[in-house]
DNA sequence: AACGTCACG
DNA sequence: ACGTACGTGACGTTA
C-alpha cells in the first residue's frame, strides 16, 4: 500500500517494550544467557514497520515521569510492579537500536511518553501533517482526528501483529468517537493502569451510555434516566471515581516539545550499526528479515495496482432508494456522530448510502429500519444485515456471510480488511457511498467463490432465511424473573460472605480466593496439600484437581463452594437484572458468522451457557420464565450428533439402535461389553457414553483413560472394542481424515466447507489435532446444518402464529406463547423440526411445556 | 493480552 | 517420543 510519503511515526517506546517482554518467554536469550526478549520483540516491531512502511521519519518517545498523574490519584499504576530485573538489563541497550535505525529518541522529563506523543501530534496536526502513532495502549486513539492527519497503528495479539485505526475504525469498534475515549475509560476503567472506573460497567455498557447520553458528565447528569438499579446505584456512588479516571486517562497535548516536527527528516538506517547490533544480540530472524528489506530496497517493484471503483454520487431522501437503477441494491449506514460539547444539539441522524447499478444515492435517516423499508421488496445486499435492525425482506447476500461461508476458521471479517485482501478501493470521497459501492463489488466477487465451492445451497437455503429469525428472535427476547433471581441473588451472598471468612480463617491469611496464583500459594506451599498438574504459571486448582484433594483438609469444600457462588454471582446475579429491558426481558444477540463448526454462538448475554446442571444452577434456569398467561416449549433433538455419526458413517448396528428406540448409551455398552442391557451396572453405561461422545470429539486412549480415571490399557482395550463392534465408524474416521488431508477441507452433509490446514502442519500435535478436527467438524457442522433448518422451517410455518421462537441452544429450541396455542402448535414443531433430514436414522425430538425455562426441560 | 477457570451443547 | 476429546462466551487476575 503507497503510504504518503511525509508522515511521522511517533512510537510509544515503553508500550511497545513492555507489551514485547510480557508477550516473550524469558527462555529467549543470547548464547551467552543474556536475556534479550524484550530487545527481541522491539526490534521485530521496528523492522516491521521498517519493511512495511519505508523509510519514514520516525521519532521514538519513551518515558520520563509519571506526568503528575499520581498526585491526581495515588494508585495509578500502582499495580504495576517495578520494571522486572530481566527487563531493567535489557532497557540501556534499547535506545542505541533505535540510534541504529536512524530514528529519534526523545524524553521529556517528568512526563510519560503518553502525553510527549500527544504533545507532538498535536503539533503535527495543526501543520497538516500526518502522523502515524504506533502503540500498544488503546487509550491513544482519543488523539485521533476525523481528517484523517493522526492514525494509530496499534498492536494486537502478538507482538508483531498491528492493525490501523483512523476516526471511523474506532466508530466501528467501540461505537463512539475517539474524542470520547478518556469518557470511556471514565466508565470502565483500566486495570492495566489501576484507573478504576465504575464498578459493574464494561466495554459495551460505558460505549451504549456514552452513544445515548453524550459524555460521561451528561451520563452522570442523566443518572435518574439509567435502567438497572444496581447500574443507577454505581454511577452515583462512584461518579468522583469516574471523573478522575477520566483526568487520569486524557492525554496532555500542551507539554513544551521541542521536536520541530516539520525538520524531522527521514533518515536512512544506519546498514553496519544495526547488522552489528542485531548480530550482538543474536536477533537471528528479524536480522534476517532486515537484510532480506536492504536487499530489495534498491529494486522495490512498484506497488500493484489496486481495483478503484467508482459510481455517481447523489444526495437525496430515502424516497428515492426505490427508483435507483438496476436490480439490487447494496447498502451501507454510518452510526451518527456525537456532536462535540453540544450535547443536547439535535443529532444529524444515520448517514446512509445506497448503491443502484453505477449511482450511490446518500443521505441521513433517523434510523437504519427505516432505510430497509424504503428499499421495499428490492432484492438487497449489506454486511452483517441483521445489525441494521430491521431485515431486508428479500436479502440477496451479505457480505459477512458470504465470508463467514468461504473462511470459517478466520477470527472475524472486518469490512474493510475483506476489501483490502481483494484490493478493493473506492475512488469515492463519502465514506459511506464508498462502503455501498465496496459491499455490492465485494458481493460480486463472493457469489462467484460460493458457486465456485458448491455453497450455493448453503447461503440461500440455510445462511439467508435465518437472518430475520435470529433477529425477531433477539428482539422477542426471554422474560426474567428478576424478583426470584433477587431473592437467590440476596442468599447466595450471605453464603458467599461467610465462606470467605471461613476460608481466610483456614488459610490463617487474608488472600484473593479469586486468584489461582494466590489460592495455589496457600493450598500448596502454606498447607502443603498434594499437586496435581501445572499450567504455565504454576499448579492448577482448578475443579479436577480440588475434587482429589478434597478429603486432605477441610478448606477444600469451602473453597469448591465459593467457586460456584461466586461464579454465578458475578456472571448471572449482578449482571441479569441490569440487562433486563422494560418488560423484565432478556434480549441476546445471536452471533452468525463466528462458530467454525457452523454451530451459532450468543453474547452479551450468552443465553447458551445458562447453567442447568447444578441445583443453584438450575434454580437459575428458574428464573427464566413465560409472561404471565404463557407457557414455554423446549423443544429437543435427541442424540443428534450420534444420529449423525450413525447416518455419515453408514453404521448398521449404531442405526438400529435408534430406529429400535433404546437408549444409545445403554445400548453401546451392551455391545461392547457383550452384556445384556439388564446386567450393566450404572458404571459401564457411563464409560460407553463418554466413549460414545469421545468418538465424536475425535478421542485417544489417553484422554479417555484420563477422564474415566483408568489405565490407558483399558482405555485402549474401550475403544478397540468399540470400534470393532462399531467397525463403519473406524472405517468413518479414517476415510473422512483421508479424504481431509488430500483435499485440505472437509463437508458438511449440507456442503458447508471448513479447511483444515493443521493436516498439513509438521509439528505432531498440530497435526493430531487436524485430525480430529476433521471428524468433529462433519458431526457438528452437519448438527449445526439440521438445526438452522429447522429454525428456518418452524419460523415459517409458525408464522402468524401466536406461538414464537424466542432461543436456539444447539440442539434445542424454546418458545413461547398461550398455553392453548402452544398445545396446538407441539405435534407441528416436532414435525418440522424431524422433517429437515430424510435420511436413517430418524431424527427425534423430545418435548416439553412449563412455566419455566427449567420447568420445560 | 493472556491465562485460568467454568458455564453450556 | 511426541501429549492428549470438539465448539463456544464471561469473568477475574496478572504480567
Amino acid at each position: 500500500m503507497a503510504d504518503r510519503p511525509d508522515e511521522l511515526f511517533l512510537i510509544d517506546g515503553n508500550s511497545l517494550v513492555y507489551r514485547a517482554f510480557f508477550a516473550l518467554p524469558e527462555s529467549i536469550a543470547t548464547s551467552t544467557g543474556f536475556p534479550t526478549n524484550a530487545i527481541f520483540g522491539f526490534a521485530s516491531m521496528l523492522v516491521k514497520i521498517l519493511t512495511e512502511h519505508g523509510t519514514k521519519p520516525t521519532v521514538v518517545v519513551w518515558d520520563a515521569g509519571s506526568s503528575g498523574r499520581k498526585e491526581v490519584y495515588a494508585d495509578y499504576k500502582a499495580q504495576r510492579t517495578s520494571r522486572p530485573d530481566l527487563l531493567k538489563e535489557q532497557w540501556p541497550h534499547l535506545e542505541p537500536l533505535v540510534d541504529a535505525f536512524g530514528y529519534s529518541n526523545v524524553k521529556l522529563d517528568g512526563f510519560e511518553a503518553d502525553d510527549v506523543i500527544a504533545s507532538i501530534a498535536e503539533r503535527a496536526r495543526e501543520q497538516s501533517i500526518p502522523v502515524v502513532i504506533v502503540t500498544g495502549d488503546r487509550d491513544a486513539f482519543q488523539l485521533i482526528d476525523p481528517d484523517g492527519v493522526v492514525t494509530v497503528m496499534a498492536t494486537s495479539r502478538g507482538i508483531t501483529e498491528t492493525k490501523m485505526y483512523d476516526h471511523r475504525a474506532v466508530l466501528d469498534r467501540y461505537g463512539i468517537p475517539p474524542e470520547l475515549i478518556p469518557d470511556f475509560y471514565g466508565l470502565k476503567g483500566d486495570t492495566s493502569d489501576n484507573i478504576p472506573g465504575v464498578p459493574g460497567i464494561g466495554d459495551k455498557t460505558a460505549s451504549q451510555l456514552l452513544q445515548t447520553y453524550g459524555d460521561l458528565e451528561a451520563v452522570l447528569g442523566a443518572v435518574d434516566e439509567i435502567s438497572g438499579a444496581k447500574r443507577k446505584e454505581n454511577l452515583i456512588n462512584h461518579a468522583e471515581d469516574a471523573r478522575v479516571s477520566k483526568v487520569l486517562a486524557t492525554m496532555r497535548r500542551d507539554l513544551p516539545v521541542s521536536l520541530d516536527v516539520a525538520e524531522e527528516a527521514a533518515r536512512a538506517p544506519d546498514r553496519s550499526r544495526l547488522r552489528e547490533v542485531f548480530r550482538e544480540f543474536e536477533l537471528r530472524d528479524p536480522l534476517r528479515r532486515l537484510e532480506e528489506f536492504l536487499g530489495a530496497e534498491e529494486a522495490a517493484p512498484a506497488p500493484e495496482a489496486a481495483t478503484t471503483l467508482t459510481a455517481a454520487v447523489r444526495p437525496g431522501t430515502l424516497a428515492d432508494a426505490a427508483g435507483l437503477p438496476g436490480d439490487e441494491l447494496a447498502l451501507a449506514v454510518r452510526a451518527p456522530a456525537v456532536p462535540e460539547g453540544e450535547l443536547l444539539a439535535v443529532q444529524e441522524g444515520w448517514r446512509f448510502a445506497v448503491a443502484g447499478d453505477g449511482v450511490v444515492l446518500t443521505g441521513t435517516c433517523a434510523d437504519p429500519a427505516q432505510l430497509v423499508a424504503a428499499c421495499g421488496d428490492r432484492p438487497v445486499i449489506a454486511h452483517d444485515a441483521k445489525a441494521l435492525g430491521a431485515v431486508p425482506p428479500v436479502l440477496a447476500h451479505d457480505t459477512l456471510l458470504g465470508a463467514y461461508l468461504l473462511e470459517p476458521a478466520r477470527r472475524g471479517y472486518p469490512f474493510r480488511e475483506l476489501c483490502e485482501e481483494r484490493g478493493l478501493a473506492a475512488g469515492l470521497e463519502d465514506e459511506v457511498a464508498a462502503e455501498a459501492v465496496l459491499v455490492a463489488h465485494l458481493a460480486a466477487w463472493q457469489r462467484e467463490q460460493i458457486a465456485d465451492r458448491d455453497l450455493g445451497a448453503v447461503m440461500h437455503d440455510i445462511e439467508l432465511p435465518l437472518v430475520p429469525v435470529l433477529r425477531a428472535m433477539e428482539l422477542e427476547g426471554v422474560r426474567l424473573n428478576a424478583d426470584r433471581l433477587a431473592e437467590i441473588t440476596h442468599r447466595v451472598r450471605g453464603e458467599i460472605a461467610t465462606l470467605e471468612r471461613d476460608v481466610w480463617e483456614l488459610a490463617g491469611t487474608e488472600f484473593v480466593i479469586g486468584s489461582p496464583q494466590q489460592l495455589g500459594e496457600v493450598l500448596f506451599e502454606k498447607l502443603g496439600l498434594s499437586r496435581k498438574r501445572r499450567g504455565k504459571t504454576g499448579f492448577s486448582t482448578d475443579a479436577r484437581v480440588l475434587q482429589a484433594i478434597r478429603g486432605e483438609h477441610e478448606i477444600i469444600p469451602r473453597v469448591e463452594r465459593w467457586r460456584e457462588l461466586n461464579q454465578l454471582d458475578k456472571t448471572y446475579f449482578s449482571v441479569l437484572p441490569q440487562l433486563a429491558d422494560q418488560r423484565s426481558r432478556i434480549h441476546t444477540t445471536f452471533l452468525q458468522a463466528v462458530a467454525t463448526t457452523g454451530r451459532l454462538a450468543s453474547t452479551n448475554p450468552n443465553m447458551q451457557n445458562v447453567p442447568i446442571r447444578t441445583e443453584l444452577g438450575r434454580e437459575i434456569r428458574g428464573c427464566f420464565e413465560a409472561a404471565p398467561g404463557h407457557v414455554l416449549l423446549s423443544a429437543d433433538y435427541s442424540q443428534i450428533e450420534l444420529r449423525v455419526l450413525a447416518h455419515a458413517a453408514d453404521e448398521p448396528v449404531l442405526k438400529e439402535i435408534f430406529v429400535r428406540g433404546e437408549d444409545v448409551h445403554t445400548a453401546t455398552a451392551s455391545t461392547v461389553f457383550r452384556t445384556a442391557p439388564e446386567d450393566l451396572d450404572l458404571g459401564q453405561r457411563s464409560k460407553a457414553k463418554m466413549v460414545n461422545y469421545g468418538i465424536v470429539y475425535g478421542l485417544s486412549d489417553y484422554g479417555l483413560a484420563d477422564r474415566l480415571d483408568i489405565t490407558r490399557e483399558e482405555a485402549k482395550a474401550f475403544i478397540d472394542a468399540y470400534l470393532e463392534r462399531f467397525g463403519k465408524v473406524a472405517s468413518f474416521i479414517d476415510s473422512t481424515i483421508a479424504q481431509a488431508k488430500e483435499e485440505g477441507h472437509v463437508k458438511t452433509l449440507w456442503g458447508r466447507r471448513r479447511q483444515i490446514p493443521e493436516l498439513r502442519a509438521r509439528n505432531y500435535q498440530v497435526r493430531t489435532l487436524g485430525e480430529r478436527l476433521a471428524v468433529n467438524s462433519v458431526i457438528q457442522g452437519t448438527a449445526a446444518d439440521i438445526m438452522k433448518l429447522a429454525i428456518v422451517r418452524v419460523a415459517a410455518a409458525l408464522e402468524g402464529s401466536a406461538v414464537k421462537l424466542i432461543l436456539t441452544v444447539h440442539d434445542e429450541l424454546l418458545f413461547e406463547g398461550p398455553a392453548d396455542a402452544v398445545d396446538a402448535a407441539r405435534e407441528l414443531i416436532a414435525r418440522e423440526m424431524t422433517g429437515v433430514w430424510e435420511h436413517d436414522p430418524p431424527l427425534a425430538v423430545d418435548v416439553g411445556v412449563g412455566p419455566t425455562w427449567l420447568e420445560a426441560k
